[in-house]
DNA sequence: AATGAATGAGCTTTCATTCAT
DNA sequence: TATGAATGAAAGCTCATTCAT
């Protein structure tokens, strides 16, 4: 603001400066967003309680996204991102079946140690409505399961037809996503010794054992 | 009762007629919520359109329901009541293994045949953030969850301690639930398929098989 | 109801029983709606709740009163004849300055040992914007006026003018009436000493005696 | 303060002048709404009303009041303050029995000439069934009446006992007050007449003469 | 970049009133 | 005489969004 002081010049740097506080502040807009959702979900929340706790005047929020909806789809993305890229993760390592063993407590663990069902109820409640949504949901998981089949299959080593790992593959994203809806169920839910238990089931659901009869 | 009597001539038919239909107004407002909380959750249904699918007025509704809050309350309970008296049932056959497994395929196909998860996402939602819903859910999970574990452990032949047995039933009440959320994530969901595996697995969770080692 | 019950003939007897219990349930409404009346004021007190009191259906009130207004004019009517009434009546006692002064504390007392002011304040806040009930509360007034004045200057004992009486009477009514809003705005009103005042007021006021200069 | 100060620049200037629009905003608001409550009470104006009066949205106006009542309790604050303020300055001067007599029939005077006894009327009503507002009247009114009966006392030339002055201060509130009430009661009301009447039995009150006998 | 004043549509809810029974 | 189901208009209030500064 003085006079004398030196500009510095355009360049890479200067540039990013802004660009990083503008993506700061955007981020910001996010994070406060999304405390705001788990609190009141998506249409309790309102752009005056997301602006408050962004530290931002409500106007302002609309030069970072278009409406409020963009906020909440930007939400639902990361929220999505987040997760399929987890199960991606486990679908790169060589040996996915014992990588999706290995990893599955952690996987549990971290869902329950997460910041809570919220979101995730509020995203499949507002997904079971939205199209738009329910594609974005849709599309994350085709990749991953995209990711695990393939990977097991070029493995060699799978014990059943793609059509069995199909339905085992749901039956097992089924139990992940149900754990979130336990978690709401029951207040008393024991997390170590379903983690216990998680891990004995994939292992069997992948193992290709084949006992059942009906 | 006497021929004698002479207080309210009502007979039953006739103090039927109004209650009946007193009944059924109220239902025709629960089966029209029912219906716009699907299709726009639970904010996003306005008393207008609940009004309107019910053929009724909007302040008439207000007749039988204190407010919307009362309808959305309601909405949950006839839902919540009519699941969790489907697996008290199971927990009251003699055989409590043999008829979770044998009615597994039954109930998936009942949940997978419904009018799908949308309802069932919004209560998730709606428990989420609201306590007073969540507690409905709680206690009649935790009425489901003691009838079973009493039964299974009153037939004495429960192949594992009682803290595992509540972790199995974490598992199995997760994979419930989680169906439900893969009919939403996955819009080519092989049920069939999935049937098969569930009660495989299901068998193989009860069936007290420990093969597991970390 | 029993077939052996002789019908008495109509006769006047007969029909003023009927009319009687007409007038007796038109009363009940009558009384419910000035009880709800001073707790919620007019536009506070629902016709439910109205209805509620006086053991009556909603609809049923609309056979003894057009609509809301009629009951709030006949709640208005009255209690202003009642009042008008105790008014008039002093003034045709024979000695019309002993009466008002000798019952001056007697009609304090009695307001003040009222149902409380909220009516009479209900009545005039309604006065001041409706001109109908305004205009009830203007003839009444004005009655009241006629007789005493009337009397007074009959006597030929007034050792004021007219002018100056009336200006008289207007500072002993707003007393009157002010004692009313005093019970609002003074929680702990000192009945007893107040009484003593007034009186002596009164007396001064109507002696005719004129220290004032300005 | 200094020159080379470089935070807010802002100015008492600059700064007033958001905050004398937002200030001149809300007193508009405040000015519509009494408008309205005069013409049709605190519960039969509406906010669309008030609104259009104010010339500004409905929705703007809870920008500067909470809801209706705040705006309520905004215009009897307001009113209160006024009169009571009126009062406390001739319970402020040195003399005050001659203050009172001298400010007497300009007090009056004011009273007659105002608005209309509508709104007093008005703040009676709510105030005899609203506690919260009833409070405000009853501390306004205790802080004057504690104003007028200190100096009184202070000044050594009370010729009464403090509950005889309790009961002539009163005696003289209810005259202020019930003079609204004859505004309304009488189309014809004699203004000129009465202020005479009024400063003479003023004077008379606080002379302390004590003809009166039982 | 940042504010917050301002809007208008839409929400839930209430209520006086009517009418079939 | 008596009920209460039923209506429709209007109320208070909220909120996403826009815009001048």
């Amino acid at each position: 603001m003085t006079e004398n002081q030196v500009l510095p010049k355009l360049g890479p740097g200067q540039k990013s400066l802004r660009e990083d506080r503008t993506a700061a502040r955007r981020q910001q807009v996010l994070d406060a967003a999304q405390g705001c959702f788990r609190q009141h979900g998506f249409h309790g929340a309102s752009m005056a309680q997301i602006s408050a706790a962004a530290g931002m005047s409500v106007g302002h929020i609309y030069h970072y996204f278009e409406n409020k909806d963009a906020i909440v789809a930007a939400i639902i993305d990361e929220d999505v991102q987040h997760f399929s890229s987890e199960f991606a993760e486990i679908g790169r390592s060589p040996d996915i079946m014992a990588a999706m063993i290995d990893h599955a407590g952690a996987v549990v663990r971290r869902i329950l140690d997460g910041k809570g069902p919220t979101l995730s109820a509020e995203i499949f409640a507002e997904a079971a409505r939205n199209p738009t949504v329910r594609r974005v949901l849709q599309d994350a998981d085709k990749k991953v399961h995209d990711i695990v089949r393939e990977t097991i299959f070029k493995s060699g080593r799978a014990p059943f037809t793609e059509e069995q790992l199909e339905a085992r593959m749901e039956v097992i994203g089924a139990m992940f996503d149900g754990l979130e809806m336990r978690l709401i169920r029951n207040p008393d839910f024991p997390r170590e010794a379903v983690i216990v238990e998680v891990r004995r089931l994939i292992r069997y659901v992948l193992s290709g054992e084949d006992t059942a009869a009906d």
